[in-house]
DNA sequence: GGCCGGTAATACGTGTTGCCTATCATAGTC
DNA sequence: GACTATGATAGGCAACACGTATTACCGGCC
């Protein structure tokens, strides 16, 4: 096996075609680099210098193997620093998994900054629903989650970014539509007849339990006439009449739907405002460096307020 | 300094992600595994594995340097092939000093041959004047040169590739050109008061005197009245009417030129016939491989021949 | 809950090897 | 012909890579 010690060695003596010389380089003796060099040329079965008794010079096969040393060195070298700026957190690669990101105003500026501050690290974002991204980074196949409250295992660490405001989204000829157009807060419980399109269970599971809570609180089951996936499906269900839905603050920023009005929840008596968090996930045992520099510039990003309408 | 057994020693380990398993693939103990690993990670100034007493993974940074370990090796494992060929003769550079191929079948097929039995070699063909050449040669500019004969230093080898006949070329509207048409050869003596081109004697001291000393034996000093260093210049001159020309009978059978025709020589009594050779050349400390092995298909092609017409 | 199997780290001894100093051999130089 | 420059050889030493023995610790299992 050829080591790094007999490539830098053989550079300096071809680079010197002098053993001298080229020992004074390597703060060694000469005897000790003849001695290198003859294990070297051992090693790769051919002769790499010819030495007469007054000057040393390359074999053509000697000067092919140059280039290879060098270039070895080289690929080593330029690793270990790109490891090194890896392992420093301003290079590598860090996967998000996310909701659609389109409402978030405060993460997409933090996901710019994060991109302006290390231009050397590749952020991967893939939008998948809760329940699939906890399943991805349990996995590992993804460094953070920016989902829905959920229940995690231990090994998953989670911080809360902000929260939004749950709202009613109505028809625009909804009876209670006028409530929107004149900004006030509706009653859930004036809704509890009404049919409702909800996105299923198996996709976030917490998300759509605290939307079930909101309505047993509100005194009713809500009458589920159809379920989709996506909320821009939904929110078209409901501008086509098939019922209301109840939807985070996020998407009525960042999608006007004609024929669908937003109304805010009117608080109901000894509870808090109806609301919604968007947290930050991420496994335990992960040792990514960018993963805590993400959080803190979420962090400081949000400062976990409530998302604006 | 990172040593390439560390590499081949990381990589073991990165792929078990198992001490016991790692070391017995590299047919070492563990412990002294473990301590190898500690010797490289210090050496980085990173963690590259994350250790827990049940498990080993690696860590962003040791991903990274991974790939580097693999690059590193692939490419010393890959230069030493390459070296190894070149020291054995099948790959490299073999750079040729020649004068123009036009007309030597022979050492054009020998080419096409070397070639094709060698694709990793490059030839470098390089066409100059004999005595640029042997500078060439002496400064390591060139492995091989394809000249005329030439004094030469002691350091450079020289082998007769092949020999050709010196031939008269006489405009077409000469009085000798008659004999040419009757393929008679002429007799030198006959041009003694006529007009004669020739190449500069600095080109190649060697060619030029061996024309002359041909002249004297016929009895006369050539009236020389214009030089040109190519002889397809040479020629073209003779074509004008200019005067006649002494030219090897390679040049004869590569140019076909309107309002020349090529006469052969009779024999000087007493003297052997007319000719000039083409040697191979080399300098006698130049290590390549490629150059014995070329002389040698140069010679079992051409068989020292005298080119014929 | 204590025991056992599995795993990596630590302690310490040893053989290899990379390097040192001293010397030799040889070729070119004054 | 002695001298100088240069690389190779010889012999010794110390660093280090590795081995064996042991420890430390975690999980699973009876």
């Amino acid at each position: 096996m050829i080591e790094t010690r007999l490539l830098r060695q053989f550079i300096v003596v071809a680079e010197e075609l002098h053993f001298h010389r080229a020992a004074a380089r390597l703060h060694m003796a000469q005897p000790a680099l003849s001695q290198a060099i003859a294990k070297l040329e051992a090693r790769l079965g051919f002769a790499a210098l010819t030495r007469s008794r007054r000057s040393v010079a390359l074999t053509p096969a000697g000067r092919a193997f140059l280039e290879t040393a060098y270039a070895t060195l080289d690929t080593l070298d330029a690793g270990i620093g790109r490891a090194r700026r890896v392992a420093d957190g301003v290079a590598g690669r860090l996967t998000i998994a996310t909701l659609s990101l389109a409402g978030y105003t405060p993460v997409l500026e933090t996901l710019r900054a994060f991109r302006r501050a290390l231009p050397e690290v590749e952020l991967d974002l893939r939008e998948m629903p809760s329940a699939r991204q906890l399943e991805a980074l349990v996995a590992g196949e993804v460094d953070v989650a920016l989902m829905r409250e959920l229940a995690l295992p231990a090994v998953i660490e989670t911080r809360q970014v902000l929260t939004e405001a749950i709202l009613l989204a109505l028809p625009t000829d909804h009876p209670g539509a006028k409530s929107a157009a004149s900004n006030e807060p509706v009653a859930l419980g004036d809704f509890a007849e009404s049919d409702f399109v909800f996105t299923p269970r198996a996709l976030g599971p917490g998300y759509h339990h605290q939307l079930m809570a909101l309505c047993q609180a509100a005194g009713f089951t809500p009458n589920i006439q159809q379920e989709a996936a996506q909320l821009t499906t939904l929110l078209g269900l409901v501008a086509s009449g098939l019922g209301v839905a109840l939807v985070p603050a996020s998407i009525a920023r960042s999608l006007r739907l004609d024929g669908v009005v937003f109304c805010a929840l009117a608080p109901l008596p000894g509870r808090p405002d109806a609301s919604l968090a968007l947290n930050v996930n991420w496994h335990r045992e992960n040792t990514s460096p960018l993963i805590e520099d993400f959080i803190t510039r979420l962090k400081s990003q949000t400062r976990n307020e409530t998302l604006p309408l």
